[in-house]
DNA sequence: TACTGTTTACTGACAA
DNA sequence: TTGTCAGTAAACAGTA
């Protein structure tokens, strides 16, 4: 209903996100929902935090209840938002391997202003629903190297992980990663000594190979997985500036949307006004939980912190890098498409379909899988179409009644999201999985749509007249 | 020799 | 303005 492709949103001129204003409406649902409180922050954190690893633990009981009657209309916004995509095959749609000049040189560092109009991901220059990640050699992946080894790690099922197997993972699905200067694995490197999220475990003497294993340490993967993770911009989208200009040339003749001489495309004003309204009830970068803050990723980070900042050297080698806003709109050009691949466009129906029926092992392609549009969900045996179900009042009480429960659950659910470092895995394991990342995961779409108790079925009638 | 791991030092973006 | 964080670069040591 509202799936508002990038290209869709693509706002008028440069015009500031923050410049918009909300109609009345919707800023009385903004004060009114908790919603805007703590989910949206939530997403607004979902591609540059490890909020992902909340996002990805296991639902319980009541996490799946609640999901139920809230999340079915939020979902096709959210979905629009999230940064976790279903790899495919890895080298299927990449450019680069099929003939696209490649110089894999150091990206510069390229934002992209208000490429379209989705809140958080505006603002920090991506647009995941067009990046295709996964077959897209030109942009940078906005997750941090943090953020890649988790999901590295977390995709493997295993408790430990090579280095080796990070790269491998990271260029699997991260096409960009396959054609960058292998400077990156520097930095991951760098990232798993220096952050104490991550453990080193050495190998074992009768291991053979090389280098040890390295794992997410427990206590701050149970901080994280119980709601922490600190608000924190990316930097801009990074293109490899060799695919700049083909990009151009190709995005240029298949888009179908009308731009102006500056390369903006134009919005019509329906487009637009959906678009504000939807950021204002998805609360947009405005708020923060302070109770998601208190016990925040930033713990990680804080005993690593310190280094003062010293004197620039004058001049560094390799610091001539150009840093350089664009407006192009590149981003979102039209890429091979492959199915289950790296992109935004999640089908979190399909996922909430899985998960009600107790199963978010995502193999098979099963919900990852596109399903059509008029396939109805199955709700806890009852086949529900996923926008009706979302309005649908004995569902939204339902929710009421079962978040009661979610505190209960809450130390189980915990547990059961950390109960996979508890699991070794070897070096055979790894060469036989391949693993996808959503695949192999499994999504706490309760955290996703965290709207609190607070909500109302006012607010749910709200949202769906806007919807 | 290449890979792995650690450490230092810087830059830029962002938030307080 | 300052501190924090993420990213980058590089030097260096250990190891297979």
């Amino acid at each position: 209903m509202l799936s508002l492709s990038c290209i869709d949103l693509w706002p008028k001129g440069s015009v500031g996100l923050e410049e918009k204003v909300a109609s009345p409406a919707t800023k009385d649902l903004i004060e009114s929902s908790s919603f805007n409180n703590s989910s949206s922050d939530n997403l607004d954190d979902s591609l540059t935090s490890l909020q992902w690893l909340q996002e990805f633990s296991i639902l319980s009981d009541s996490g799946r209840q609640q999901v139920i009657s809230t999340s079915q209309h939020q979902s096709k916004l959210f979905e629009q938002q999230l940064g976790v995509e279903a790899p495919a095959s890895p080298l299927a749609g990449d450019l680069a391997s099929i003939g696209m000049p490649l110089t894999p040189g150091k990206p510069i560092a390229t934002a992209v202003p208000a490429l379209c109009t989705l809140p958080s991901l505006v603002a920090h220059g991506h647009c995941p629903d067009e990046v295709d990640y996964k077959t897209n050699p030109h942009v940078k992946p906005p997750y941090s190297y943090a953020t890649l080894i988790c999901m590295a790690m977390q995709a493997s099922k295993k408790s430990k992980i090579t280095l080796s197997c990070i790269y491998k993972w990271i260029t699997d699905n991260f096409c960009y990663f396959r054609h960058a200067d292998p400077t990156w694995q520097n930095s991951i490197r760098h990232n798993l000594s220096l952050n104490k999220c991550f453990i080193k475990v050495p190998r074992q003497k009768d291991e053979p190979g090389k280098g040890g294993f390295w794992k997410i340490d427990p206590e701050y993967a149970e901080r994280l997985l119980t709601g922490a993770y600190k608000k924190r911009r990316m930097p801009p989208v990074q293109i490899n500036p060799a695919f700049k200009n083909q990009l151009r040339m190709i995005s240029q003749p298949v888009t179908t949307v009308p731009t102006d001489v500056t390369g903006f495309l134009h919005v019509d004003p329906e487009s637009q006004q959906l678009l504000e309204e939807f950021e204002e009830v998805t609360g947009l970068d405005q708020n923060w939980d302070p109770h998601l803050a208190e016990t925040t990723l930033s713990d990680c980070w804080s005993a690593v912190k310190g280094r003062k900042r010293k004197q620039p050297y004058g001049h560094r080698a390799g610091s001539a890098k150009v840093l350089c806003r664009s407006s192009s709109p590149l981003l979102v050009m039209e890429e091979p498409k492959v199915l289950g691949s790296l992109k935004g466009n999640f089908d979190w129906d399909a996922l909430l379909n899985s998960a009600l029926n107790g199963d978010l092992s995502l193999n098979e392609c099963g919900p990852l899988s596109p399903i059509p549009q008029d396939q109805n969900l199955m709700v806890h045996g009852i086949h529900v179409n996923s926008l009706e179900a979302s309005v649908n009042t004995t569902e939204s009480n339902m929710l009421i009644e079962t978040q009661k429960d979610c505190d209960v659950d809450l130390d189980k659910e915990t547990f059961l999201a950390t109960e996979f470092l508890q699991s070794p895995w070897t070096e055979e394991e790894e060469a036989v999985n391949h693993p996808d990342f959503l695949s192999m995961s499994t999504v706490n779409i309760n955290q996703l749509f965290d709207l609190g108790g607070s909500l109302s079925d006012d607010i749910d009638s709200k949202i769906e007249s806007l919807l």
